[in-house]
RNA sequence: GCGAUCGUAGCUCAGUUGGUUAGAGCGCCGGUUUGUGGUACCGGAGGUCGGGAGUUCGAGCCUCCUCGAUCGCCCCA
């Protein structure tokens, strides 16, 4: 026990429960994913480390402390992918996937960030993702957003989760804004907080959504966004809202929600929940017109989001029942290979079916039980005279598993 | 990276101002009872008290270090 390597910090073991949970997740967005026309990618975990330093930006806390790099054999330096759209990028542009745009793409996997955990919050993550490449359109960013809402009320979570809007303006107006929040903090630093004065070198914007009140005094009389935007991307945002308004997704416009990678343009968005404690974003995304060029590609516009499965199952909560499944049990060693057979005709017209072939029959019943069985399945020998079978049901009231007996009579070939 | 709380059997936890062989419930294994099961009863295995060092005649209970978990900050999905 002493010796046994321990798990790595921030890396779970997934079971039960929670694994369903994580599952139905996975299964929602698979299912709402095709029902958007979003094309299945595969995506290697690691990737060149410039992939992500050039795009997502090199003083952002994502590249600059929490990366997973290192040399490999040949001492090149890669790095386990902290984010999809980085990847997902670069892939576009080394494979021509141009000749498909305007692209749309899904994924879903690991992600690795060197962070502390907590609730929500792990080194080893996962995600899904959506993204559509090669689309300046504004109906982009409405058709990824309705997608987002719909998965979210399929998950039966949209109750307690808002959708918050923002636009940062194209490239000028951003860089307008972003000067003059700036010049704004730079007047009063010695009043914000640490952290904020930090932020005012490194990530103005991110003031903006501090929590500390020693800066929210300061940021409601900050420059608004809305004062920079050129007319342009004002009409952007208008179309996004009105898109959005058009498809009866409700949106909720934050002045104060802005995005931590240097490569966000135009519309921004995350939606929240304060179910979850600190760790409040369930998904989040937006716009980023200048990332291809910053790995080298043509100008491309695209737009997309990343959820967290881990915060999603965790908002999912226990998942519905599962159908009702059969456990067959040989009552003898002579009936063994009655009960394969059994098992796999059973299994082949789709029953959900269990073996028990552990320990003494009392015991065998009693794990079947605890499997939540509904239906017990006695196989005796081929020439026993009382017949092959004998059925138990497990339910009180046994409804539902009338029509498993009858499934399972079905498939067996017996009255 | 910063702060706080916590870390005793597989699980959830008790362990009194530091003092003889560390306990319970559940689970697990075996058995009895039982109409082939969800009951009851009997018995059993399982812990170097996260790890290391120190204080003390003596530490699961005190100190330090370390690893990990949890909750915030930060960051982000």
């Amino acid at each position: 026990m002493s010796n046994t390597p321990k798990a790595i910090r921030g890396t779970q073991d997934i079971f039960g429960a929670e694994a369903e949970a994580f599952a139905h997740v996975v299964e929602t967005f698979e299912r709402v994913r095709k029902l958007y026309r979003f094309r299945r990618i595969e995506m290697p975990v690691f990737e060149k480390t410039e992939v992500f330093s050039r795009s997502i930006g090199e003083t952002t806390d994502v590249v600059s402390k929490e990366m997973y790099s290192f040399l490999d054999r040949g001492d090149e330096s890669l790095t386990l992918r902290p984010e999809f759209t980085a990847g997902i990028a670069r892939a576009y542009i080394t494979n021509g996937w141009q000749q498909h745009a305007p692209l749309k793409v899904a994924t879903h996997g690991p992600l690795f960030r060197y962070e502390r955990p907590q609730k929500g919050r792990y080194r080893q993550f996962h995600q899904l993702d959506a993204e559509i490449i090669g689309a300046a359109e504004p109906q982009a960013d409405v058709e990824l957003l309705v997608m987002a809402d719909q998965l979210l009320k399929e998950l039966g979570i949209a109750d307690g989760v808002t959708l918050m809007l923002n636009t940062l303006g194209d490239g000028a107006s951003r860089d307008a804004w972003r000067a003059s929040l700036v010049e704004y903090f730079r007047a009063v630093q010695g009043d914000l907080s640490e952290d904020s004065q930090e932020r005012l070198e490194r990530n103005p914007l991110r003031i903006l959504d501090s929590k500390d009140p020693r800066d929210q005094a300061f940021v409601a009389g900050a420059p608004k966004i809305d004062d920079f935007l050129s007319g342009e991307a004002q009409d952007f945002f208008g179309a996004v809202t009105s898109g959005l308004d058009a498809a009866g997704v409700a949106w909720t416009r934050s002045q104060s929600l802005v995005r931590g990678l240097d490569y966000y343009r135009h519309t921004a968005f995350e939606f929240v929940t304060d179910r979850l404690g600190a760790q409040g974003t369930v998904l989040g995304g937006g716009r980023y017109d200048g990332l291809m060029e910053s790995l080298g590609g043509p100008a491309t516009p695209a737009v997309g989001w990343a959820a967290g499965i881990e915060r999603l199952a965790m908002l999912v909560g226990e998942v519905g029942p599962q159908d009702g499944h059969v456990v067959v049990i040989a009552e003898n060693s002579g009936a063994e290979a009655a009960a394969l057979r059994t098992l796999k005709q059973l299994r082949s017209v789709g029953i959900p079916a269990n073996a028990s072939f552990k320990g003494n029959p009392k015991r065998r019943i009693e794990v079947a039980t605890k499997d939540g069985a509904s239906l017990l399945l006695f196989v005796r020998d081929d020439d026993d005279p009382r017949g092959l079978y004998n059925f138990r049901s497990m339910l009180r009231e046994g409804n539902s598993d009338d029509l498993l007996a009858m499934r399972v009579r079905a498939a067996l070939g017996i009255e």
